[in-house]
DNA sequence: CTGTTAGCGCGTTCAC
DNA sequence: GTGAACGCGCTAACAG
């Protein structure tokens, strides 16, 4: 093919080697059509005479020929991806979040590539820019703080951006969220009318958890409306594992300083779970002799003897409405809101 | 440049807009050397002066570069990723072979693709499919079952393949897992010296969970063995959800079934423990009423009053050894075995 | 509705 | 140690 760039007689001979796997032009070959019918047949079926489009399907079937999308991202400047930033992958919390996302954006052709980060800023930066080099068609992130270089390389890869799972003002694109601090704003109200006396808030912060860190600011805000002259409890450490075990750590902690405290409100359910266990163990009746509330509304909340009080979030109406969104302006719509605030609510149960 | 095609005068004028963000040639002009040398940068810095070396890193912070990995991989017929097909992406269980392997590879520049399939074989066929679409440079599975078009695929791919958590005497390729029929089999011996006198085994299968089958059949077997002449007891439903509240349902209705049962065995931890705290909240004791055996000792279960007795597996060095494999044999090594057995361990708590 | 041509951004090959 | 040419497999643009 390429013989006329060789100026003499001898044979051309291909200077590299590919994967000498089936590419489109054997389909093409075997189809009897050129590879631009076979790439269409594969993006736009309708735009192609149904008798074609069943020659290209037979040749694809009998070649067992796969698609190179490296190539036909390169191609088609689409990479039809979409990059999700998890603080971590495990967390059944986030997991509904994600799965809101896959069920809207899977059947629309798009793919997810998920990262996580730790709760580590610095991790954020690094896995953000290795995902720039796919080239993905959009960002959803959990949270909204990011170091300074990160927000620049999300603003400046000129796809859409959704944050979310917090509260901001200044979004980098746009945001899906909801407001930890009201949340715990809300929980405070509930411990006063239900007649707690000395609420403590008890967390482990990650570095990179803005989220822990609003629920604490609720905290204290609540705090200052419906105790007024009461000093503000907490008890924060420090990048503790997020398992249960340090649930158990936590609330040790809590009570040895804060003896007479009657309520024990954890930054999240996975703490307040193993804090309950560990009552359960050593003998301590709960809600009886300490009360405690949890955030996230976990699996596990409701199952537990007692049941959790707990802040349910819309885990999985994050994801879809963050889909909703992308695929919206994928698809050359207008962007709608800056922001979405989608609400929370305390579910009551026996702990608290 | 391609000006030479240009038959006449008329300027050349591009016919195509690539992404117009920044290239490696950009990069090049800056740093005032020739794309090669940033790609050889980029690829392997001990090749290159220290000097240049320095000029192209500076050129590519000062024009915030980010490499096209989409054109890398198309140029260099390697993708730099691992697919890694698991059954569902939430669970924690999994979580940890993700991370031993994540921890290995990160390190070497590949990068994880994940995908899950639901414990649909089916879904896994087309997942495997889409994912061979980027042709990664490994595979790694979850399960030993699959159909066999995704068993051809995948022995098509030309790549190393690791099949985990399960075992088989015809892997498509390699295998690093345990024996699920062996577990049971020790479990049940267990039952037997603790001297339970009628052991159920409660299971809900996902159609394509192979493991809960192999499963199964140790606790046939183990039954056949210890409990010679007593007819075996198992309560399967099908397709039920993956949560603690079947735990609770399926404990119902194994009660309602086999009344004067003394042992429950289930399938796995978050059956157990499911039903472990429906046994809480109606009353029931755990072990002296019932007793309670689970399978993957999650996180949970030490936690949980009384702690649960459980199968201990592997998980992170399934992930660890599996990624072993996999840099192996993408540097050229030699395979090693092709299967590995890390076995398990039987940890004997409070629930039974 | 289908074919032709050119080029997406990079890595390999080979020459210097 | 560095540069020039070429092509990886696909799709956009345009013509018919």
């Amino acid at each position: 093919m390429t013989s006329q760039s060789n100026p003499a007689q001898e044979p051309y001979v291909r200077k590299r080697f590919g994967t000498n796997a089936v590419t489109m032009a054997d389909v093409a070959k075997m189809a009897g059509v050129s590879a631009q019918t076979v790439s269409r047949v594969l993006r736009e079926p309708e735009g192609c005479m149904p008798s074609t489009r069943e020659r290209v399907h037979a040749a694809i079937r009998a070649t067992k020929y796969v698609q190179n999308l490296a190539a036909s991202n390169l191609a088609s400047n689409r990479s039809m991806t979409v990059a999700v930033v998890l603080p971590v992958i495990a967390a059944s919390i986030f997991a509904e979040t994600v799965q809101g996302l896959s069920e809207a954006l899977l059947p629309e052709g798009y793919q997810l590539i998920i990262g996580h980060t730790d709760y580590d800023p610095v991790r954020e930066e690094s896995l953000v820019r290795s995902l720039l080099g796919r080239r993905p068609d959009a960002f959803f992130l959990v949270g909204t703080k990011h170091t300074e270089a990160t927000r620049e390389m999300l603003a400046r890869a000129q796809v859409p951006v959704v944050e979310s799972w917090s509260w901001t003002n200044r979004p980098i694109d746009q945001l899906v969220g909801f407001s930890n601090r009201a949340a715990l704003v809300e929980t405070v109200a509930y411990a006063r009318r239900r007649g707690y006396k000395r609420p403590v808030f008890v967390a482990s912060f990650q570095s990179g958890d803005d989220r822990a860190q609003e629920r604490l600011e609720g905290f204290l805000e609540g705090m200052t409306r419906q105790y007024p002259g009461q000093s503000v409890r907490t008890l924060i450490l420090h990048d503790l594992p997020y398992r249960l075990s340090t649930g158990r750590l936590l609330l040790a902690k809590a009570r040895e300083q804060y003896p007479d405290s009657d309520l024990f409100v954890f930054s999240s359910d996975l703490f307040a779970a193993g804090a309950l266990l560990a009552c359960q163990r050593s003998g301590i009746k709960v809600p009886s002799e300490l009360a405690i509330i949890g955030f996230g509304d976990y699996e596990m909340s409701e199952e537990l003897v007692p049941a959790l009080t707990t802040v349910a979030v819309p885990t999985k109406r994050i994801g879809q409405d963050a889909a909703k969104i992308i695929l919206q302006r994928l698809k050359g719509g207008n962007a709608g809101p800056r922001k979405v605030d989608l609400g929370f609510e305390l579910v009551a149960r026996e702990s608290a």
